[in-house]
DNA sequence: CTTTTGTGGAGAATCATTCTTACCTGTGAC
DNA sequence: GTCACAGGTAAGAATGATTCTCCACAAAAG
């Protein structure tokens, strides 16, 4: 944890490995909120408002993304930060993390050589929206 | 613009049609703010609390979409309800439409044939983050 | 015409996020 | 060790977007 804090950057202090190693625990897709909460049951005496400035350096460094939502009210944070995909449940409002080589590899080869106008892509996400069947 | 908001099962107020016809006009993904900047000039009596609850309808009758964005700290409107993708300016933040039937094929083929463990997929949104060249 | 229902305006309330301020802690210079 | 400093943190105020409440009004139904 401490290594990862040092390569990003930043100084590694308690409040931050802490806040990593609960956004690394939290499954899915939490909340600043919900990071807050993970942290709290550890440690009760940081504050919400150094999980935001955190959650924040942590995604300038690249540590850590903000996942897009179209209906959220809250920002979310993703702790995986390779690249992946996302399937939307319409129904539940869940976002699951999909991860698809392939896929990747046809969506880098169809743009590697139609090409964009005006615009050099550098990473690819796909939202799925759709539902979610037993 | 009237068939439309009956169509959608909506009554066809001044109002509404007048949000509506703003939304159209205004380019890219307008928030609430600006579209109710556009009504003002046009009919300076309409609240910003009418415009905010006149999207939230157009949303549930697919008249609008919401957009999703990771950075966003409000949330946008696109009138094109049409299926289409995103190019994501990580220099200028700046959100562009863009649209490929053939890569909305090549996406569909793929999950025809491979198809998705546990999800039945409706649309696909591709998201391309990467920066602008002149 | 009267009733019922849906709609809109104004502003208060709420929620997430950011900012401000003052305090604290670890670090390097001496 | 001690001093001064830089960066980090807590607490709460401030902000900004969005939602809610409440009342008035207008349109459709009977």
């Amino acid at each position: 944890m401490q290594q990862r804090l040092a390569a990003a950057g930043l100084r590694a202090t308690h409040q931050r490995i802490l806040i990593l190693e609960s956004l690394l625990v939290l499954p899915g897709h939490p909340t600043a909120e919900q990071v807050h909460r993970q942290v709290m049951a550890n440690t009760p005496t940081v504050s919400l408002g150094t999980v935001y400035k955190t959650l924040d350096s942590f995604v300038e460094v690249g540590l850590t993304k903000r996942v897009a939502s179209a209906d959220a009210q809250c920002r979310r944070y993703d702790s995986d930060c390779s690249e992946h995909h996302h399937l939307y449940c319409t129904d539940t409002k869940e976002i699951i993390d999909y991860c698809n080589p392939q896929l990747d590899a046809l969506i880098r080869d169809f743009f590697a050589k139609q090409g964009l106008e005006n615009f050099q892509p550098h990473s690819f996400s796909l939202h799925i929206a759709g539902t979610r069947v037993s």
